[in-house]
DNA sequence: CGCCATTTATTCAAAATTCAACTTAATTGG
DNA sequence: CCAATTAAGTTGAATTTTGAATAAATGGCG
């Protein structure tokens, strides 16, 4: 099956499962946020805290955060603006390269995320791990590798 | 393994799996979006233009269209404007329920959705389809179904 | 050394999204 | 039949995201 300028379209099963895992990318993470809301916390809100509890000294180069969390570097501006004016992290300067900043985590970020992980954790249990199996899980994990591995590497050119 | 307030959390292989999957999701999302930017349509208006031209008469009921597209319906209305504007879609008011309106496919959307969609499916394949094999493209689907459905059942209460 | 390209991060304005309030029409329950 | 409730959709303001422009510091390299 082809169209007029030769690509192929999907068939039945394959479009069946682009759906399937669209539709499952997108209302995981609608459940998600809701769960983390609450807490007063957006996903990506918790995202930052995340990166940042597992950092050495809970802290990070705004560049190598902006890129763990693929965010813009604008985008992760601001975001850390906001989290900052809910005491969550704060900025320090870098002093072996000027024009870098870290983001760090406050004692209130810390505790925050002691407290929320938990909940988040269970979370995406109930609305993702535990409804795979065991041989799901890993095959989920086999198909997913490769796709993952692609996307890095086409990421930032065309 | 367990947090104190009893949550157990994941193994090494569930969060890699899990950590996967949400990358993948969200390099795929940003792709397919940059896939589109030539054409001048978001990853939002195609999911419209797909809709609304596999529905009968190429229209939709507002309504309809935000349960489809998972999206709120405030965010639905200001979307059809801004199509609305590129000439993409016309509004069309229900006569069997004057409260309702129509979002119809114009000459030009339909032309547009024609013209777009095989560079599209070419970009579901490059990006994902043909990186999985037979084997894990049945796999994805029989692990993500009962995920889809959770979270289907879950989502608007929960 | 001095110049220029690059890297880091912020800022401003424009576009998109959310959230709550509102309008109008249909339903429902006395 | 009417009042109250629910449903469909829009609106406008506030928040968030994007994208281009800016500023400051670094790193090469001739």
């Amino acid at each position: 099956m082809e169209t007029e300028n030769g690509a192929r379209w999907l068939s039945d099963e394959e479009q069946r499962t682009w759906r399937t895992h669209l539709e499952v990318s997108r209302l995981l993470t609608y459940q998600l946020e809701r769960d983390l809301q609450p807490f007063d916390l957006t996903y990506n809100d918790y995202e930052i805290l995340v990166n940042l509890s597992e950092a050495e000294d809970h802290q990070m180069r705004m560049s190598d955060l902006a890129r763990a969390t693929l965010q813009s570097k604008s985008r992760l501006s601001h975001q850390i603006t906001r989290m900052e004016n809910a005491g969550l992290v704060r900025r320090e300067n870098c002093e072996s390269d000027r024009r870098g900043l870290f983001a760090v985590l406050t004692d209130f970020g810390w505790e925050t995320m002691k407290r929320v992980a938990p909940h988040h954790v269970a979370a995406v249990r109930e609305h993702f791990i535990d409804l795979l199996s065991a041989d799901g899980l890993m095959a989920l994990q086999e198909a997913l590798e490769p796709v993952a591995k692609h996307l890095r590497a086409t990421r930032g050119r065309g």
